[in-house]
DNA sequence: TGATTTCTGCGTATAAATTACGCATAAAAT
DNA sequence: ATTTTATGCGTAATTTATACGCAGAAATCA
């Protein structure tokens, strides 16, 4: 190897260049659980196994609008709140070749996104978190650590993706907390902490067919 | 555009490439302030402007490995404790070619770490964190992003890298906190808060030299 | 329908964590 | 020897978090 090889650092024309890939953890929440969107592979390698959905950045797409168009070209999906998580560059995480994977996830409410299979998957399929399958290449690990991720910015910020209809109880948000951090909280002190954020505000109208008829609430002008 | 080209996600062997690079925001902790390394560009584009060390991920590299290479590439500094901040995928970064760019940020004591001018660059600085020169390409964000990731990291974690001697006096930790937090703590609140964390212990000697010899303490099993 | 259940909304009591600051003492500086 | 400066240990005040009581509203049930 020439010592230039070694050394040289810079970006030429001729570089190395090697895939680069995205991977989404997307989380949707039902019947107050968190699950996980999984697709199995139509082709080898690791046919027929569940991976999360993911594809190639392709000339001119940003990781962001490779996440877009790769969950729109699998699973229909379109149209979801993402954030970028980790990079992975481990040099043999793919059999057929290099492939550097930026990860992200995302959160979406099952019931407004319908499934479409694409011809590039054998099947798609909600998880429970707590029950999923095991997975293709390292993706046990990059949805481990999208969900950390994600629980972490839930404690730091108000997140709620799409998670929730415009109009929602205080009760209803408490439930999405819950099943995000996977952890019971006290009612009323869940209400008084969400309600000294002055992130969502009461708009005066009552919730029919519960009980005690609760207030319902809406975002205070943020993006979730 | 035939529709495979549209839809077609999968890694094949012919899958686009581009380019990965690695860029390392430095930062070293000197004469009680916060620094950031920069190297001196020697070659167009952008020559003669002051940049984040960073280069080219090779073929067999891990994004680590290619922080760790470049670093020492270029400025001569080796192991350095690095953690990756964010990936950065915008089309148009960099005007040779289209580049992906995966950050890290590093923490030295420049002490330790003679700068060794390299090929590559023109020059080599340490400049203060609150008097950056400009950078190129999208460096300044970079670095931002990268120092606010270790705000966030110092506020949660004991994170010392290299920065303090083994040996270290209560007051010397409370002086990086404050120089990375650039922030102001109460003496007796941090020296109260540091030591219920359990991580640190006295070593049962003194410091000499500083008006009350105030007690040497070092880190408790733990890496930093 | 009337009693019962369940859930809401508002409150307070207690515990824990954070912040503010006092003071005697040790060593360096004058 | 006196002054200055920093340390180490403490306590008081404040803020934040946690635990839990209770009346009332609406659905449910006998």
């Amino acid at each position: 190897m020439k010592d230039s090889e070694i050394t040289n650092v810079a970006v030429t024309e001729d570089a190395y260049e090697c895939t680069v890939t995205v991977d989404c953890a997307v989380f949707g929440y039902q019947e107050g659980v968190l699950k996980l969107l999984l697709v199995q592979k139509l082709t080898d390698p690791f046919k027929g196994q569940w991976l999360l959905p993911g594809g190639i950045i392709k000339k001119g797409q940003t990781a962001e609008e490779a996440v877009d168009n790769v969950l729109v070209n699998l699973t229909g999906i379109d149209n979801v709140h993402h954030r970028q998580v980790k990079c992975y560059s481990d040099v043999n995480r793919h059999p057929v070749k290099r492939v550097i994977t930026i990860s992200f996830y995302g959160l979406v409410k099952p019931e407004n996104h319908p499934l479409i299979k694409k011809k590039n998957v054998n099947n798609i399929e909600w998880f429970r978190i707590d029950q999923l399958p095991p997975l293709a290449f390292d993706h046990e690990l990059i949805s481990d650590e999208a969900l950390q991720k994600l629980k972490m910015n839930v404690e730091e910020r108000l997140i709620l993706g799409e998670l929730l209809p415009k109009k929602f109880t205080i009760t209803e948000l408490q439930k999405l907390y819950e099943a995000l951090l996977d952890d019971r909280l006290d009612r009323r002190n869940f209400r008084k902490k969400i309600l000294q954020k002055k992130l969502i505000k009461n708009i005066g109208e009552k919730k029919k067919g519960i009980k005690g008829a609760p207030d319902l609430f809406t975002l205070n002008d943020h993006k979730a």
